[in-house]
DNA sequence: GATGAATGAGTTTTCATTCAT
DNA sequence: GATGAATGAAAACTCATTCAT
């Protein structure tokens, strides 16, 4: 049954590039970017160098990968967000605390991903891919809070971009601090000034 | 008077560390962070390579002096108007505009600096130093709105790092769309949200 | 009846040699010598990389193979016109026109084979080896020539190699034309000068 | 004098080349085409291999440098004798002879440059370009032998590119064989077969 | 102090060969 | 016997840093 032979060929396929990817996350998080050697990398798999490009075309290729799958359950869930029947101020807090979370538990990974997000090189157009597609979720959800009249009537795609930047640089804080914040107060802080502002009255 | 000579030496010293920071300004705007090869700054400053090291123990320190020299002014403007009489409210837009039209004015290399700031590496510390300062002069403003009434009750610390990734967020978003967005509408936009919020009532 | 076994065996081995041998020609004709890596001679012919070293023990020795295969054909050739009853200079004539005419019908594989035939490593050998065999029939033509006082007394050997390396040196000029040239007066040039020299008198 | 600074300069620089020339010669003379690299030339040289990117942008510019001094003065010396005022016959014989003397001069390179001049490659390119000028020179003598009725009316391309593989063929024979020939026989022959043809009458 | 040639460790990528299944 | 994933030894090239002049 050559189906199932495909199968199983496809899996372990699979798991190799996981097995990769999780050793690709290792050094990432022990050496930063820079330091993630392709020496490093396979030996951090336990496989031999040769064979990541059995698995992967080019380092680029690698460290694609390892970006797309690190943030693409936040595009996710994200898109799920949006879908939802939930107020618009509801979407943008849940979105809010839904990035936190998830960030927070991959820590080790974002603290390098989204450290090196814009800098040059392959990463850069992943991110710029996946950061367009974040901005165009969340303008949607903003734009639907203007038009329904719950929002003020502002630019929706730079205020996406702002809250999108704000939150990344909260958890960038949070990261260079090096301790842990509370979910609550850091979540409840920024969707309080973006929905409410810092004014008083 | 070895008094004088001293003094001539320091002169002469510093104009040298500009002409090479002319220099690395041209490299960094023309083939990025990672194009910025000692060969390329010593030949854009005009002067031979290994003097590069006579004015800097190595690469990394230049690029902090050229980091520092870049942002210094920013952080001294915020420093004055956090000095200023206006209201808090009057600090924050004129915080924020000052930084649109600066790093406007400085695109080539902001766009550039910005986008790595945060790269592991040398100029993660320089960064992560000023970023520090900034967010202690923002912070120190929203406190105190919050001590005098005009302001919610939030994390002052939170809320600053919030607006500057904000802002920063912003910039990039405009560097990487390529065109030139209006000033007022920007840094209008941001302030709009951090004063009042999105929502309408 | 184990000879039959043994017989099969041997027919079996024949062929996927055979079939190894189209699809490494088929892999030089397209990316030339340095590009004919295991993986592609193994994918153009149908079978997987390990198996080809059930058949060859080594690049070295599948490539030798391709050679002599592509050679043999040749100084059949030559030895069946030295051994009829023509004159030597219609053997000669002969000779010249069969090469012209093989190697043209080869082109592809000749292309690459002629030009990298001198080449160190491992056709180096294979191709002297055919040379020599080649420059002892054409030799034994000539000398023939000599002893009959058909040909002058020139050194039959030399003469030979002249008159191969000539050869060659024609298709050669061809194949780097492009174009194809007239088989009639690129074997009649040939042969007239050989016969009969440049000197008008 | 800047002038002078700039020929002193230019001077130390071409030492270096040379000195790179000669173990660049050297390796290919050991270890042949395809085992001569960047480090095996380096060591021969005596420098470390990032030199060598000092003088040579890459390792193609090198071989092609080695491959063009070699055969320049070859090429001058054929123009010399076609410009001279000889009968076309004995500039036939003198460009042979020439050929010889220099090759075997320098008959260490020359086993391995004229070995793998149609290798695919870089040296390819150079070694068609220098050989289209060989034989656009040696047309031009056989040429003017048949305008002038010296020489029978035969296609003169196509026996210039005859002539010049039977040499380049004669000597490689003797290079292979390993015994130093007469040079007195070995032109003689290439040029009384050229010249007047093998038939006796 | 200025110069820039020399250095060599470090990086990515390729590919013949092996061997467990 | 067939398979093809794993291997790891090379190889070309870069560039921060040093140091003799």
């Amino acid at each position: 049954m050559p189906n199932l032979m495909a199968r199983r060929k496809t899996l372990v396929d699979s798991m190799m590039r996981d097995a990769i990817y999780q050793g690709a996350v290792a050094v990432l998080a022990e050496h930063g970017l820079s330091g993630a050697t392709m020496d490093r990398v396979a030996a951090a798999a336990g496989v031999a160098k040769g064979s990541l490009y059995n698995y992967f075309r080019s380092k680029d290729e690698l460290l694609t990968f390892v970006h797309e799958k690190t943030i693409q359950p936040l595009i996710e869930a994200n898109e799920a967000i949006a879908a939802s029947d939930h107020s618009v101020a509801e979407k943008i807090e849940a979105m809010t605390r839904g990035w936190y979370r998830y960030v927070c538990e991959h820590r080790a990974t974002f603290q390098i991903l989204v450290a090196n997000m814009n800098v040059e090189g392959v990463l850069r157009e992943a991110s710029i891919r996946s950061q367009k597609a974040s901005i165009d979720v969340i303008a949607g959800i903003i734009q639907q809070g203007v038009e329904s009249g719950e929002f003020r009537p502002l630019n929706a795609k730079y205020v996406a971009e702002t809250l999108l930047a704000a939150a990344k640089g909260g958890l960038e804080a949070e990261f260079l601090e090096g301790s842990q914040r509370s979910e609550d107060e850091t979540t409840e802080t920024l969707v309080a000034v973006f929905l409410h502002g810092l004014c008083a009255n």
